[in-house]
RNA sequence: GCCCCUGUAGCUCAGUAGGAUAGAGCAGCGGACUUCUAAUCCGCAGGUCGCAGGUUCGAAUCUUGCCGGGGGCGCCA
C-alpha cells in the first residue's frame, strides 16, 4: 500500500498525517496483502462519529478472506495511533472513527493559516494555461447568456492563478464573422446618428436586426450583405474603417461592463487576429493529407473518431469557426507553450470542440485541449433565444441588483456616507449576482428568475459577504479592548461542537480550491464558503466573543479571525468582494 | 435515427472516489433582537432520490432498458 501522491500536496493537513499513520499500519498488519487499495481518511460523515474516518478496511474483506471489522481491529493494533489522536474505533461493518485533539487541530489550522494563501497548494507551479472565455461578439450588446462564461471563466481563472499556474486570459471576440456584411448595409441604410451618439452598442444592434430581418426576405439584400462581406476581408478601406469603428466602440462598452464585473484579460484577440493564418491552416491540413474535398466544401473526415466531417473551407471558399479555432490553437501554442487551453463556453458547443479537438490532435498538438460547458440560462416561460429580441441586458441586470441591494442599504439607515454606500450597493448587488451563477454547477442549465438572481438571504452572496462584514466589526471592537494584539497569535481552544465542525471545515479550504480547479466547478467552492458561513453563523449566534471570559475570548476571536482570512481569500477567488463593514 | 446533458422535499438546488439515519436555501408553521450587525440563528413539517432490472457486504452515486425535460448532429458561431 502506498500513500496516494496526490495526499500530500492536495493540502488537507490533517488528513494527510491520519492517512499516513494508517498506511504504516496497514501493512504492518497486512504486508503486500494490502497493496490494492489506495488508502483515504475523508472526514467523518456525521459529528457523531468523530472528526475523521477511513472505510478502507471494508473493501479488503474479500482478497484477506477476513471479516471487515476483524481487518479494522488488526490495523488499529498494529501500531500505536499517533499522541494527537483522542481516540480511533471502529463501527458498524468496519468504519474506523477518528477523534482527534482539540490543541492538535488548533496548532494545523494556525500552521495552514500562516501559509501564503492560506495554504492552498502550488501544483500548477511552471504551468501555463490559456483560459479562453467570455467572447461576445462585437456590435452586440452583453446580455445574460453571456454572464456564465464570463463569470465562471473569470473564477477559474481566480482559482488557477492561486494554485500557482501562470495564467492567460484571452478575450477570443466575436469580431470577424459573416454579420458583419449585415451590419454594414444596415449601417448604410437604417443609421440613426443620434441614437448611435447616445447609445453606440444599442443602435448598432438596432440596425443590425433590421437589415438581417430585411435580408431573409430579400434575397437581392442578402446578395448585398455578402458582398459587402466579402470587400471588408478583401480591405476595402471603407468597409474597414466601419469595422474598426465598430470594433473601438464595442470594446469600450465591453470594458465598461467588465470593470464593474472585476474582470480582467491578458489578452483581447478577437477572430480576426488570426486571420491571416487560416490559409495557412488549411495548407497544412492538405499537406498532411488530412482535408479533402466534398460537396465543394473542404473537410476532414472524422470517421474512426465517430464524428461528423469537419469543415474547414466552405464550399464559397470562405473559412469559419472550425479553421479559426485550429489557427488559433496553433498559435497559442507556438507563442505561449501552454500545458492546457481551456475553453469555457455553452453546452451547444460540445460538438464543435469534439471536432476540431481531434483534428489537433491529428495535427499533432499535445496541448491539453478542454472544453468547460454549462448549461443554458432560460427564462420560465421557456428557452430564449438571443436571436429574437426578448434577451435581458447584462448590465440591465446589473443596474437592477445594485438598486435593490441599495435599497436594503437605505432601509437599514446605516451611518455611511453617500459615496460609501454607493460603493457598497455595488459590491453585494453584483456579489449576488456572480454567486447566484456560480453556485450552481456548470453544467445543469439555469433557470432565470430576478428574485433568484439578486437574492439577498439565504444561500446567497450577499449572506457570506454579511457573515464577513460580521466578524470585521468583531475584530474592530476586539482591537479596540486589546490594543496591539495580532488575534492568529492567540491561542485556540476549540472547544464544544460548533468551535470543531468550524475549525474542521477551515482546515478543507485547500483541498477545496484545488477540487473545485480540476473539476473546472466553481460552484464547489462557492458551497464550500457556503457551508463555512453557516458553521460561522450557528457559532456566532450561540457564541459570545468578546464577553466572554479572557482565555476564551481570545480563543474565540482568534478563530473568527482565521474565518474571516478563509472566507475572504475564498470570496476572492469567486471574483466577489468582501466588504469590511456592511 | 444517433450523440451529449438532465430527472432528489411544493419551488430552486447540494450530495464530494459506492459507505452509516439523503442535506441546504426559498415558500409554510412556531420561537429568538434593552445583549459582539436579526441580510442572522434555533425548532417543526415536508422524500417510493423518474420507473424497472443488474453488479455487492452496502447504490441517489456504477450498469442495462424504458419514460419525461434540455441541447446538438457538413458549409452559423
Amino acid at each position: 500500500m502506498k500513500t496516494p501522491s496526490n495526499l500530500e500536496e492536495s493540502g488537507n493537513r490533517c488528513e494527510t498525517a491520519l492517512a499516513v499513520w494508517l498506511v504504516e499500519a496497514f501493512s504492518k498488519a497486512f504486508g503486500s496483502e494490502a497493496d490494492g487499495i489506495t488508502l483515504r481518511v475523508q472526514a467523518a460523515a456525521d459529528d457523531r462519529f468523530g472528526d475523521f474516518q477511513c472505510n478502507d478496511a471494508m473493501p479488503l474483506a474479500r482478497s484477506l478472506k477476513k471479516s471487515p471489522r476483524a481487518i479494522a481491529e488488526a490495523v488499529l493494533a498494529a501500531l500505536p495511533a499517533p499522541s494527537y489522536v483522542e481516540k480511533a474505533e471502529i463501527a458498524g461493518p468496519g468504519f474506523i472513527n477518528i477523534t482527534v485533539k482539540a490543541e492538535w487541530l488548533a496548532a494545523e489550522l494556525a500552521a495552514m493559516a500562516a501559509k501564503p494563501l492560506c495554504g492552498i497548494p502550488q501544483s500548477g507551479a511552471g504551468e501555463t494555461i490559456i483560459l479562453d472565455y467570455s467572447s461576445p461578439n462585437i456590435a452586440k450588446p452583453m446580455h445574460i447568456g453571456h454572464i456564465r462564461s464570463t463569470v465562471i471563466g473569470n473564477a477559474l481563472d481566480r482559482m488557477y492563478r492561486a494554485l500557482g499556474y501562470k495564467v492567460i486570459a484571452d478575450n477570443h471576440l466575436g469580431d470577424w464573422g459573416t454579420q458583419f456584411g449585415v451590419i454594414i448595409m444596415g449601417y448604410r441604410n437604417f443609421l440613426d446618428q443620434a441614437a448611435l451618439a447616445a447609445d453606440p452598442i444599442s443602435e448598432l444592434e438596432r440596425v443590425y436586426v433590421a437589415s438581417y430581418e430585411r435580408a431573409r426576405e430579400d434575397e437581392a439584400w442578402m446578395d448585398q450583405c455578402r458582398a459587402e462581406l466579402v470587400k471588408l476581408q478583401q480591405g476595402d478601406p471603407e468597409n474597414r474603417a466601419l469595422w474598426e469603428s465598430f470594433v473601438e466602440l464595442s470594446l469600450g462598452e465591453f470594458e465598461r461592463v467588465y470593470r464593474r464585473l472585476g474582470v480582467n484579460f491578458d489578452l483581447h484577440r478577437g477572430e480576426s487576429f488570426y486571420n491571416e493564418m487560416l490559409a495557412d491552416t488549411v495548407a497544412l491540413l492538405e499537406r498532411e493529407g488530412l482535408a479533402e474535398e466534398s460537396e465543394g466544401a473542404l473537410v476532414v473526415r472524422l470517421e474512426d473518431e465517430g464524428l461528423p466531417v469537419c469543415i474547414v473551407r466552405k464550399s464559397d471558399g470562405g473559412y469559419n469557426y472550425a479553421t479559426t479555432d485550429i489557427a488559433t490553437v496553433r498559435s497559442r501554442v507556438a507563442e505561449f507553450a501552454p500545458g492546457r487551453v481551456i475553453y469555457v463556453t455553452d453546452e451547444r458547443q460540445q460538438l464543435h470542440f469534439r471536432q476540431f479537438f481531434t483534428v489537433c490532435a491529428k495535427l499533432g498538438i499535445t496541448t491539453q485541449l478542454k472544453h468547460v460547458w454549462f448549461g443554458l440560462m432560460r427564462l420560465p416561460e421557456g428557452t430564449f433565444s438571443t436571436r429574437q429580441g426578448n434577451v435581458i441586458k447584462l448590465e440591465a441586470l446589473l443596474d437592477e441588483a445594485v438598486q435593490r441591494a441599495r435599497a436594503i442599504i437605505d432601509e437599514s439607515d446605516s451611518s455611511m456616507s453617500e459615496v460609501e454606500k454607493s460603493e457598497l450597493a455595488a459590491q453585494i448587488g453584483i456579489g449576488a449576482v456572480k454567486y447566484a451563477d456560480l453556485s450552481h454547477d456548470p453544467q445543469n442549465m439555469i433557470v432565470f428568475t430576478w428574485d433568484k438572481a439578486l437574492a439577498l438571504d439565504g444561500n446567497s452572496g450577499p449572506y457570506l459577504q454579511y457573515a464577513h462584514a460580521r466578524i470585521c466589526s468583531l475584530l474592530d471592537k476586539y482591537s479596540e479592548m486589546v490594543p496591539e494584539c495580532e488575534p492568529r497569535s492567540l491561542t485556540m481552544l476549540v472547544e464544544g461542537a460548533l468551535e470543531r465542525a468550524l475549525v474542521l471545515q477551515l482546515l478543507r479550504f485547500p483541498t477545496t480550491v484545488q477540487r473545485a480547479a480540476e473539476a473546472c466547478k466553481p460552484s464547489i467552492m462557492a458551497d464550500y464558503l457556503f457551508t463555512l458561513c453557516q458553521a460561522y453563523s450557528s457559532f456566532y449566534q450561540q457564541s459570545p466573543v468578546l464577553k466572554a471570559d479572557p482565555a476564551v475570548r481570545d480563543s474565540r476571536i482568534a478563530l473568527c479571525a482565521y474565518v474571516a482570512d478563509i472566507l475572504r481569500q475564498g470570496l476572492e477567488l469567486l471574483g466577489m468582494a468582501a466588504p469590511p463593514r456592511i
